[in-house]
DNA sequence: TTGTATGCGTTATCAA
DNA sequence: TTGATAACGCATACAA
């Protein structure tokens, strides 16, 4: 109840009796230090309630126990962090670092600034950092690996990359999504998302390939470029239905995006999946309590979370590093 | 591309050929240093990329211009991190904090642990406390207050409370959800979530109140404790609903709950809100893509985290300062 | 108005 | 095996 001045290394080592280097070996598990003045000093730093100050700690041996977690913002409407894709990560990745003894720090990031990256190497600020996807920063991505930082990403692998990224197979993914649409019978299908997005566009490449496999040809015309927001995304798929009626089928580029096509096709009057079958990705919580459960593309975040810690915590952060997971089709109500 | 090692105050200081003090002044807008130098010396730190390391600033001024936001966890089956309102909260404060030049740690509080609170506010560690509820944690919050912690959290005041918290009239929420339902004519209203917590408690008030303002007397069988989670909330609501077929109205604790409770009907075949009207309560951003859109109680939560970043950085977190914002009724097509 | 000197709490180097 | 000391990079009291 009362305040208490916070202890200092030096109070505990006047308390034991040794020297301040002492303990801090001590406390280090130092092997140098007697095993019996160890466990000594460990014991007496316990019942003092002492801890360690991170901030001294991290001036004296430049390091941190931080690691920054960003998420590039290209602009008001891209993917924000209240994104529940976005969010799902970031609580992952909050228990992979918390298991190896490191904090996050959050930000979004506005990638229109200049080196915004090293900005968030400074020193004294993390130790590595972490990216969200790539957005359209595979570029700046690189050059900062480039300089030797530490710098994952999770998404896509791109060509010439030079940092690690962790993520699935995209192209995969989007094959599995649209097989399983065809399979069930559709063979209008249209695909939902930005396909200039890497992620993305690797899984239009798969949508693509499957149809072809099937003897159709993509048409071009399918493809809507839909925001990430859910709200963006219902306006950009009103207008799509409007002006095709005749789709049955719907690969999304993401959960979100498919409720909102789910929730715009009901306002038109069709039936899911009675007229259109859609397949999300993701497998946010989101997709199982839709109404139809989404149909959707499983990504294993918590194993990707533990990858990108392990792999920036490591230092081994180099392109050959790099991880594509397979995703999973998991078969819901809406197809 | 170079690595190039990082700047310090006193390199700056060389080459500006003025004393490193100056330096340190000049960045701080301390009107001491005389304006010519102070711009000259700001324009130089830019060109160079320099900015100050933070570790050192903290270590010195004993400030570490980082506030912990913790999500107390009871226990495995309560309110994750990744929940939508939590996530939804975390990027809130994350943009309230970042406005005020502040970094977020973010941790998961096991809250079984003793001194969890005083733990986050180790010297070095952070500023102060944001808890995003109070969970059962009540005493141990007033606890950390009274020994001088700056810890304010969202949620209800409850009797005796030393902190400041914000959050809304929960008491006028629940009003307002069964004060709805009534109006559209219904008479068998149950109430989904845990009254033990202290904002829903307070919410299952505002709706007893308002189901005997009509001259109902609230019938206990009709409230479920129901758990947060989505797939939990599942299986509470079935069974409920298994026992109770005769419902035709529901004020849920949470746009999760009211989600999950769309699910069990839609399952057991019965329409919303033809057969039962449901209210929800948060207004998350499912809320309106749920199928059909949810009715749904607000909470401002961009003014909430706006508050509590405001009170936990200037140290004015007595009970006092508490706030008790106005919620507000969201009509949607689930009622 | 600027410079000098000291210390924030820790860890690493060196000496004992 | 332990202790004394210097340094990490910065901010402030005090001197000039």
């Amino acid at each position: 109840m009362s305040e208490k001045t916070p202890l200092t290394m030096a109070e505990v080592a006047a308390r034991a009796g040794v020297a301040e280097s002492t303990v801090s070996r001590a406390l280090a598990d130092n092997p140098l230090v007697a095993e019996k003045t160890r466990l000594r000093i460990q014991k007496l730093a316990a019942e003092l309630g002492y801890s360690i100050n991170p901030v001294a700690q991290s001036l004296r041996s430049q390091k941190t126990r931080v690691v920054a977690v960003a998420v590039p913002l290209v602009h008001e409407r891209s993917q924000p962090l209240s994104d529940p894709f976005m969010m799902g990560m970031v609580a992952q990745l909050a228990d992979a670092l918390a298991a190896r003894g490191y904090s996050m720090l959050l930000s979004k990031v506005p990638v229109h600034e200049e080196d915004w990256i090293g900005r968030l190497l400074l020193p004294g600020r993390a130790d590595g950092v972490i990216l969200i996807g790539q957005s359209f920063e595979h570029a700046s991505i690189n050059a900062a690996a480039r300089s030797g930082k530490a710098v994952v990403a999770w998404g896509a692998q791109l060509p010439a990359q030079v940092y690690a990224s962790v993520g699935t197979d995209n192209r995969l993914g989007g094959e599995l999504a649209a097989s399983h649409l065809l399979q069930r019978g559709r063979r209008r299908i249209a695909f939902l998302g930005d396909e200039r997005l890497p992620e993305v566009g690797q899984r239009y490449e798969g949508y693509s390939h499957a149809l072809r496999q099937q003897g159709l040809i993509p048409d071009g015309g399918l493809l809507a470029r839909t925001h990430f927001r859910a709200e963006d995304a219902l306006d950009d798929i009103r207008e799509f239905l409007s002006a095709h009626a005749d789709i049955d089928g719907i690969v999304a580029a993401s959960d979100v995006i498919a409720n909102s096509a789910i929730r715009a096709l009901a306002e038109s009057g069709r039936g899911v999946p009675s007229d259109v079958a859609i397949v999300g990705y993701d497998d946010i919580e989101l997709a199982s309590y839709a109404n139809p459960p989404l149909t959707t593309v499983r990504q294993d975040l918590a194993e990707g979370a533990r990858l990108l810690v392990e792999r920036v915590l490591s230092g081994e952060t180099a392109v050959a590093q790099s991880v594509a997971m397979t995703p999973e089709l998991i078969v819901r109500q809406s197809s």
